[in-house]
RNA sequence: GCCCUUGUAGCUCAGCGGUAGAGCACUCCCUUGGUAAGGGAGAGGUCUCGGGUUCAAGUCCCGACGAGGGCACCA
């Protein structure tokens, strides 16, 4: 006899065992109709499955998150429904929930194209008007094993072998298709209406490169119409925020065919990295960082001593030189050891803290290249920390301050943080391993700080923290790090003289705030969608005159800027002011001067912003005050 | 690296077997105009590269390289 108990306290009494539907139907047709699934004491339900005992139910509907997410499961299932109809020797692996939507991966003898994505949509919306009633039922190990077997579903198949063999499986029906899952799922298509089938790709089974490759179909799906027609409006903004499409409008850079990956930096493009650098320069200097700058092509017998030889090589541009091989650096620590192991050190010198600016080239996977985010020649504000063990704590700890100080200044309110942990692949015991991943833990909960741990992710040197920040399409892009080294120092023969007069190992930290330059760039241009915060902007302030009359005024109106160090162009052309506006307001300027007759007499300039906003007359000091103001704040206010 | 898509003027793109197109940008001329596009004229392309099919190839086929989206990778 279950009581069920509603979000809102009430209590039902129902004689038998009762579904969730039922207790929907008790309530009210509407809820009855709208019922996707039941959450039982916290555990998601199919709507048909019976409640034997006394429970808290909470009826989920498409109002809920949990029931997005099932209608997007749902649509995964379609995709198997649609696809077997059209393409019947395919074979369905795996159609999990992913953020706003869904993919199925599949194996198919010929490539889907963007014809059959659009056949399968269409067959989907045909599946979806038969309102059918999708229906679930519970079976053995050896009989979901069966099931799939006839259905020459081998990758169900291999799914199945997994999952212990004393548990039961529930397949859920749609019509002739047969799939498996977890659940639950929705009662009916008719619960499937607002989704679009966004693109075709290829995925490895299992996630593994060695594996074969299968064809994965994504696609979205909403409550209603009115929701995915907003989550495409908001993927259509996002992406003229595109770093590689500001970056060639704004003119801040290029990639050409001849140099993958690399980048070739415009003057604006240039500004804006070197307005970066001497920001981070100033701070680390107040923070006891010394700057240091180490060789590009470093003979390769210094990469097998650090242990990089032999796991990157690969991944290593190498060069000869009189039967000499070098590796162009794709690291700076290596180097940094060597500066360090110049001259005895003692413990009283500890820490002592490189920087660096090296630029550092990887050959990356063509695969993996991508605008300034992904590239094969990249510049970090890369540090190297040598210290004591003890001296750990409190190094990370200032790092974190430093990093959230710096990534507020950008205006990042965002940072995901992750903690990832010894990798298979590894040097070093366990007990420094134990060590230094808890120091690591230890110095972000005492921050208070949310993060999020990644098991088995860490460097085959040590442990790390990433601090990551999130491009327009909302891809993540990791930034700023710090990572625990207690190997490459004793591989390089690092030491110093401790208290007690022993020769000691020190302890490295690698660690940079930014990352690499490049894509930090990368993701402040769609950060801000290239309207950059006056401090950063590569022009700050554009001159214009109205007609020739006003010519000198305008000269000497970018010079003073310019005397006082602002970044300043000017456009006298012969045109209307009303194109230069544009033009410059299209290229992101955040201030243009306004310079007539009137201005001229009065010795003013009349302010406008890039926002579209007059800000009216004012004499050149106060305008300059306006600027300093701005630039005072950095990034911290949002335009 | 793998799968799919893709490569035409500085940019955005049309053309998809029969003598290379548009808009914007650019150059020149006219216009001196007050807060997001004044008017006219002109110049500009071995259609990524290399093979092949064909009387004829941006256009079809093969290969290389690059780019885009994923996957794998990311010291």
């Amino acid at each position: 006899m279950p009581i069920i108990t509603l979000p809102d306290g009430s209590k039902k009494n129902f004689k038998s065992p009762v579904t969730t539907l039922e207790v929907a139907e008790s309530i009210g047709p509407g809820l009855a109709k709208a019922a996707l699934a039941g959450k039982v004491n916290g555990k998601l339900i199919d709507t048909c499955i019976p409640i034997n005992s006394d429970a808290s139910l909470n009826i989920i509907t498409s109002k809920d998150q949990e029931g997005i997410e099932i209608i997007r499961h749902s649509f995964a299932h379609l995709i198997g429904h649609a696809v077997k109809q059209l393409y019947p020797e395919a074979k369905m692996a795996i159609g999990p929930v992913i953020e706003d939507g869904f993919y199925y991966d599949i194996s198919y003898k010929n490539p889907f194209t963007l014809n059959d994505l659009e056949s399968i949509e269409q067959r989907i919306k045909k599946l979806i008007k038969q309102n059918y009633k999708v229906i679930v039922e519970t079976v053995s190990h050896q009989k979901a094993k069966e099931t799939f077997l006839r259905r020459n579903e081998s990758y169900k198949v291999e799914i199945i072998n997994q999952i212990p063999s004393s548990e039961e499986i529930k397949l859920y029906k749609h019509q002739e298709y047969i799939d498996m899952c977890r659940g639950p799922h929705v009662p009916n298509t008719s619960h499937l209406s607002s989704f679009k089938l966004m693109k075709v790709s290829g995925a490895y089974w299992r996630g593994d490169s060695n594996n074969e490759m299968l064809q994965r179909i994504y696609g979205t799906a909403w409550k209603n119409s009115k929701d995915l027609n907003s989550y495409l409006k908001k993927i259509e903004e996002a992406e003229k925020r595109d770093h590689r499409k500001l970056g060639k409008k704004l003119s801040l850079f290029h990639i050409q065919e001849e140099s993958p990956g690399m980048i070739f930096w415009h003057p604006k493009g240039w500004a804006i990295y070197q307005i970066l650098e001497q920001y981070i320069r100033t701070i680390i200097n107040s923070k006891g960082y010394q700057e240091i700058k180490t060789p590009q092509a470093v003979d390769r017998t210094l990469w097998e001593k650090s242990g990089h030889w032999e796991k990157f090589k690969d991944d290593m541009f190498t060069t000869t030189s009189e039967n000499r091989e070098y590796a162009i650096k794709p690291m700076n620590c290596p180097c940094h050891v060597m500066i360090f192991n110049q001259g005895l050190k003692s413990y009283r010198d500890l820490p002592i803290r490189l920087a660096e600016f090296g630029s550092c080239h990887r050959n990356e996977a063509s695969g993996a290249l991508h605008g300034l985010m992904r590239v094969r020649n990249f510049i970090q504000d890369d540090a190297h920390i040598f210290c004591s063990e003890n001296q750990i704590q409190e190094e990370v700890n200032n790092f974190i301050d430093l990093v959230f100080e710096v990534y507020k200044a950008f205006g990042f309110d965002s940072v995901l943080i992750k903690l990832s942990t010894r990798p298979e692949k590894r040097v070093g015991s366990d007990q420094i391993w134990d060590k230094s991943e808890k120091s690591l833990s230890d110095a972000l909960d005492s921050k208070g700080l949310e993060w999020s741990l990644l098991p088995g992710e860490g460097a085959f040197y040590g442990p790390k923290i990433e601090f990551s920040l999130k491009d327009c399409l909302n891809r993540i892009w990791q930034c700023g790090t710090i990572q625990v080294d207690f190997s490459m120092p004793e591989r390089l023969g690092a030491a110093y003289i401790s208290e007690t007069g022993e020769k000691k190992v020190p302890v490295m930290l690698h660690r940079a705030i930014l990352g690499s330059f490049e894509r930090f760039v990368g993701i402040l241009i769609e950060h801000y969608a290239g309207n950059f915060p006056v401090w950063l902007s590569p022009i700050q302030v554009m001159v214009m005159s109205i007609t020739n009359r006003n010519n000198e005024f305008c000269l000497n109106v970018k010079n003073e800027l310019e005397k006082n160090g602002y970044r300043v162009d000017y456009d006298l052309r012969n045109e209307k002011i009303g194109l230069k506006i544009r033009e410059h307001t299209i290229q992101k300027i955040p201030y243009l001067l306004i310079i007539g007759d009137k201005e001229d007499e009065k010795n003013e300039v009349s302010v406008r912003t890039r926002e579209g906003k007059e800000i009216g007359s004012m004499n050149l000091k106060e305008f300059m005050i306006l600027l300093e103001k701005q630039i005072e704040l950095k990034g911290r206010l949002k335009k």
